[in-house]
DNA sequence: ATGGTAGTGGGACTA
């Protein structure tokens, strides 16, 4: 099975990137982040004619998170138990979505970006994660995959000017250690041993030609419980998605699963 | 400290 994981920044503007790259990487399941459309506004009858089941969180302008699957889609859960609903809970159920795919539970989530150290999205952003990780704590004996924009650069090499984030959100010690506690409950990047080295980044600024220098950030991730991170047989970023006009500002990453 | 670009919706806000 191949699972991918997009901030497609806006569903509806990027819909045929969307089918292009489904059927340019033969891809089974896909979650989306930033979709930027309301429930009504979907689902795309384009996507169900290549086969596809749509799960969607909506919320207009901002945020939206989705779920396309042609290997079933079951159990369809919007937020996760004992989410934090700071601030509009419209906003904060589009931000993650639970599916169960082909025997795997997909969680599609776009972390709270967190704005600025002294900015109360920036506590929310941590009480969201540690929240998140408290629920997915007793789904680790099963497959499970934690996907999406985690707005974290885990490592120093995550970011192309470490220097230039000093006081910046993304890169601080306490949103390290929030993921790092993934990690500690049993999750791994099961996509990072298939990419070695730095400058291995998932999204790249609109401006400043971030994209053409190279000048990235990788916040985009799979983390699998155990019993999925096992059946990984490889791993890789879109980059080339990230190219030409009409791109999101995120790539997508793509890994591939070996279930039988 | 500011502004650069993109999306939504038709202004201001988010990233």
């Amino acid at each position: 099975m191949r699972l991918a994981t997009w901030n497609v920044n806006s569903l509806r503007a990027r819909i045929d990137r969307v089918e292009a790259f489904l059927q340019r990487h033969d891809v089974d399941v896909l979650a989306l982040q930033e979709t930027k459309a309301r429930e009504d506004q979907l689902p795309l009858m384009g996507l169900q004619s290549l086969g596809y089941e749509v799960a969607a969180a909506g919320y207009s302008q901002w945020n939206g998170v989705a779920i396309l699957s042609r290997v079933g889609l079951d159990d369809v859960e919007v937020g996760f138990p004992d989410m934090p609903t700071w601030g509009d809970p419209a906003a904060a159920e589009a931000r993650a979505i639970g599916a169960t795919c082909g025997g795997v539970r997909v969680w599609s989530l776009y972390v709270p970006n967190g704005r600025k150290v002294d900015d109360p999205h920036y506590a929310y952003k941590l009480d969201w994660l540690a929240r998140l990780r408290d629920a997915a704590t007793s789904w680790t004996d099963t497959p499970t995959a934690l996907v999406g924009d985690w707005n974290i650069a885990p490592q120093d090499d995550d970011v192309f000017d470490i220097g230039a984030f000093a006081g910046s959100t993304h890169i601080t010690p306490a949103e390290r250690a929030a993921f790092a506690a993934f990690v500690e409950a049993g999750y791994a990047d099961v996509v990072r041993p298939h990419t070695p080295g730095p400058e291995v980044y998932t999204y790249w600024d609109y401006y400043r030609q971030r994209f053409e220098r190279n000048r990235g950030m990788r916040i985009d991730f799979v983390l699998g419980s155990p019993p999925l991170a096992a059946r990984v047989t490889g791993a890789f970023v879109d980059r080339d998605e990230r190219a030409g006009t009409g791109a999101s500002d995120h790539a997508p990453v793509v890994v591939d699963l070996d279930l039988d």
